[in-house]
RNA sequence: GGUCCGGUAGCUCAGUUGGAUAGAGCAUCAGCCUUCUAAGCUGAGGGUCAUUGGUUCGAAUCCAAUCCGGAUCACCA
C-alpha cells in the first residue's frame, strides 16, 4: 500500500475514533507538503469543519495527536499552519521501503488483474510514408499500452492499415502514368517514400488538369470531377472493387513496396503490433449490422435507398451509414470492426489512438453502438490527441509540407552523434556500440519531446529549431542514469551493513518521490497519459542531479551514509529505467 | 452558424481535479570542474493565469458572458 493510501486509511480510522462518525477519503484532501513547511504529507482540514463544527486547528490538533500516537510506525510528528495539518512520515518507514525495494525492478507495477484491453494505434495509409504526426500517434499508442500493462492489464496492440480506397488508387494511377516501370529497387528508394512520390505527382497533375479545364471556361467544382486523371482514378477504384486482376496485381505490388518501407521504420522506432487489420478485409464489415439497425429502427432508409442515423437529438447531425448504391462508408466498417474485435478477443476495453480531427467521427461511432444496444458501447474509448503542426500550419502530405519520420529520426541520431563526439566520453566504444548509443539518445530525445506534453494538446514543431538535449529532455534523464550506473560500478554494497537512521533533505526528497512511482503509473493509466510518467521521471532525475552535486556517494561521511546513498542511487536507477521503458525509451549504461 | 477543444513568464509547457507566497525547461545575466560523468549544479531577473462578473473560508482550476485561436459538421477515409 502506498504511503498516501496508508495515510488516508489511518486518517479515516482516527477521525472515526475521535468523532464517532463514518468518513471516506473524499471527506478530506491530502497533498504533498510544500517544501517551505515541515512535513511530508498534508491533510487539509477545511472540508471537515462543517460536519464536525469545530475550528480547523482544533480538528487538526486532535487528528495529528491521534495519528502520531496510534500509528508511530507511519508518523513521527505533526504541525498545523492555518488549517493545514502537516505530517512527518517516520524515517523508519522510508528506510524500510528503501531496504526492501532498492533492487526490485518491478517496483511500482501492478500484478496482472485479468482485464483485457485492446489499443489500436498507428493506422497508416499505404500511399505515403509516415510523418511526425504519425510518430506522435505511434509513441502514444505504444506507451499507453505499456502503461496499461504496468497497471495490471493484459494488452493487445492492434493496427488498422488503410490499404484501399480512392487515395490509394491515386498513387497507383500516377505510377502507371509517370513511372515508366521504375521501382524502389531500380531507383534505390525506400518503398514507402517511392510510392509517396507518386501520390504527390498525382496531385500536381490533378491541379494542372483542373487549371486547364477552368482556363477553358469550366466552373472549378465541375473541373474537379471532370479532370481525366480523377476519372481514371475513380474507374480504377471500381475495377479494384470488382477484383480486376491487373488492378489487384498493381495494388499488391505497390502496397508491398510500402510495407517493406514501413517495416524498416517500425523496427527503427520500436512500434509493434499483436494484431494487424487491413481495410481491404474489413471494408465490407458492418453492412449486416446496418440491417439489424434498420430492423430495430435505429437507422432509417431514405427514398433513394441510402441509410442514415438521426443524431440531431444528441446535438449532432444526420449521418450516412450506407450509400444509395448499397456500398458502405467509413463509419460502416468501423461499426463492423468494433464488433469483430469483441468477438475475436473478448476484450474489456477498446482504445482508439486517433487524432482529434476525428472527435466527431468517434462520437458518432460510440453513439451508434449505444443506440444499437451493444454491450461494449461504453467500453469504447477514443484517446484523442492534438495534431503536430508546423509554424506555417498543418502538415500536408499531398503538398509535401511534412516532417518525414525517417528523416527526423536520422537527424536526431546525427545530432546525438555530434554532441557525443564533442564531449568525448566514450572514445573506447566500438562502432556498433556507438551507433546503438546514438540511436538510444537521438530517438529517446524525439520520443520524450512528443510524449512529455499532454496528449490532447496540439503541438507546434519548428524544424528550424533542433530538439533540445538539455533540461527537460530524455538525454538529461539518460545522463543521470549513466552517472548512477557509473557510481554503482565503482562502489559495492556492503552486506548486512546498516543504512543509518535518518535522512538529509535531498535524500528524503528523493525517497519520497520514488515511493510515488506506483501511484503515478496508476494515474497515467487512468488518464491514458504518458506525460504524467515523463514529468515524474524528469523530476526524479532532477532531484537526483541536485543530490549528486551536493553529496558524495563514494566519500560519504560514514559507512552507513554510503550504504544508504548506494541504495538510493540503485532505486533511482531502477525507477528511471522502468519509467523510461514505459515511454518506449531505453537508457544507456554509459554516455 | 451548430458542436467540441484550447488561451498560464519572451518561447515550449507543468499545475496533484477547489488549498498555503502560481512552478519547470529554453533563452538572458552572475557564480561553480584538482574529488563518484559539467548532456551538470547554485542563484537572479521575468506573471493583470485572455477579459469581466458570479459561486465560498479559499478560484489558474467550478459557473455565466465576452474576446482570440483551432478542429469538425462529405454518398472522402
Amino acid at each position: 500500500m502506498s504511503i498516501l493510501a496508508s495515510l488516508q486509511k489511518s486518517t479515516i480510522e482516527s477521525l472515526e475514533a475521535l468523532f464517532g462518525q463514518s468518513f471516506t477519503e473524499k471527506d478530506f484532501q491530502v497533498n504533498q507538503t510544500k517544501p517551505e513547511f515541515e512535513g511530508d504529507y498534508t491533510v487539509v482540514m477545511f472540508s471537515l469543519v462543517k460536519s464536525l463544527k469545530q475550528s480547523p486547528d482544533a480538528i487538526g490538533n486532535q487528528l495529528g495527536e491521534h495519528l502520531t500516537k496510534n500509528y508511530p510506525q507511519l508518523f513521527s510528528a505533526y504541525n498545523i499552519i492555518k488549517g493545514f495539518l502537516n505530517l512527518s512520515v517516520a524515517d523508519s518507514y522510508w528506510l524500510t521501503l528503501l531496504q526492501e525495494q532498492y533492487n526490485d525492478i518491478c517496483f511500482g507495477k501492478q500484478p496482472i488483474s485479468g482485464k483485457k484491453v485492446m489499443v489500436e494505434y498507428s493506422s497508416p495509409n499505404t500511399n505515403k510514408p509516415l510523418h511526425l504526426g504519425h510518430l506522435r500517434n505511434n509513441f502514444l499508442g505504444w506507451s499507453v499500452a505499456e502503461i496499461l500493462k504496468a497497471n495490471g492489464n493484459t494488452v493487445l496492440k492492434s493496427c488498422i492499415v488503410n490499404d484501399r480506397g480512392i487515395h490509394i488508387c491515386k498513387s497507383m494511377i500516377a505510377w502507371e502514368k509517370f513511372a515508366d516501370g521504375k521501382t524502389p529497387q531500380s531507383t534505390n528508394t525506400k518503398g514507402d517514400h517511392f510510392v509517396g512520390e507518386y501520390y504527390v505527382k498525382f496531385n500536381d497533375e490533378y491541379k494542372k488538369e483542373i487549371a486547364t479545364l477552368v482556363g477553358g471556361g469550366m466552373p472549378a467544382a465541375d473541373a474537379e470531377k471532370e479532370a481525366p486523371i480523377m476519372k481514371a482514378t475513380q474507374q480504377m477504384l471500381q475495377d479494384w472493387e470488382a477484383g480486376k486482376p491487373d488492378v489487384i496485381d498493381l495494388w499488391k505490388k505497390m502496397n508491398g513496396w510500402v510495407y517493406e518501407g514501413f517495416d524498416i521504420t517500425y523496427k527503427t522506432i520500436g512500434s509493434d503490433f499483436d494484431k494487424m487489420y487491413y481495410e481491404s478485409n474489413t471494408y465490407l464489415l458492418g453492412k449486416d449490422i446496418v440491417q439489424t439497425g434498420l430492423d430495430k429502427k435505429v437507422f432509417i432508409r431514405k427514398p433513394d435507398g441510402s441509410v442514415w442515423i438521426d443524431l440531431t437529438a444528441d446535438g449532432l447531425d444526420e449521418k450516412l451509414v450506407l450509400r444509395k448504391d448499397g456500398t458502405s462508408v467509413y463509419i460502416t466498417q468501423d461499426i463492423g470492426l468494433a464488433q469483430q474485435k469483441w468477438d475475436e478477443y473478448n476484450i474489456d476495453k477498446s482504445i482508439y489512438v486517433i487524432g482529434d480531427e476525428q472527435n466527431y467521427h468517434m462520437k458518432v461511432l460510440q453513439l451508434i453502438c449505444k443506440k444499437m444496444g451493444v454491450p461494449y458501447a461504453d467500453d469504447i474509448h477514443h484517446l484523442s490527441y492534438g495534431m503536430v503542426e508546423l509554424p506555417t500550419g498543418k502538415m500536408k502530405s499531398r503538398e509535401g509540407t511534412v516532417v518525414d519520420a525517417d528523416d527526423i529520426v536520422a537527424e536526431m541520431e546525427n545530432e546525438a552523434k555530434q554532441k557525443t563526439e564533442e564531449l568525448g566520453k566514450v572514445k573506447d566504444f566500438a562502432q556498433n556500440e556507438l551507433s546503438a548509443l546514438y540511436h538510444t539518445i537521438g530517438l529517446g530525445a524525439l520520443k520524450f519531446f512528443l510524449l512529455r506534453v499532454d496528449p490532447k494538446k496540439k503541438m507546434i514543431f519548428n524544424p528550424e529549431e533542433s530538439i533540445d538535449f538539455h533540461g527537460f529532455t530524455a538525454p538529461f534523464i539518460q545522463y543521470n542514469y549513466a552517472r548512477i550506473k557509473s557510481v554503482l560500478r565503482k562502489n559495492e554494497f556492503i552486506k548486512d551493513k546498516s543504512i543509518g537512521t535518518n535522512f538529509l533533505p535531498l535524500e528524503k526528497e528523493l525517497i519520497v518521490s520514488l515511493e510515488r512511482y506506483g501511484s503515478v503509473i496508476g494515474e497515467a493509466a487512468n488518464e491514458l497519459n504518458p506525460s504524467a510518467i515523463a514529468i515524474y521521471i524528469y523530476n526524479i532525475a532532477k532531484t537526483f542531479s541536485s543530490f549528486f552535486a551536493e553529496h558524495s556517494i563514494a566519500n560519504a561521511e560514514t559507512e552507513e551514509k554510503k550504504q544508504l546513498r548506494l541504495y538510493l542511487a540503485s532505486m533511482t536507477a531502477n525507477v528511471i529505467k522502468s519509467g523510461m521503458q514505459l515511454l518506449g525509451i531505453s537508457v544507456p549504461e554509459r554516455m
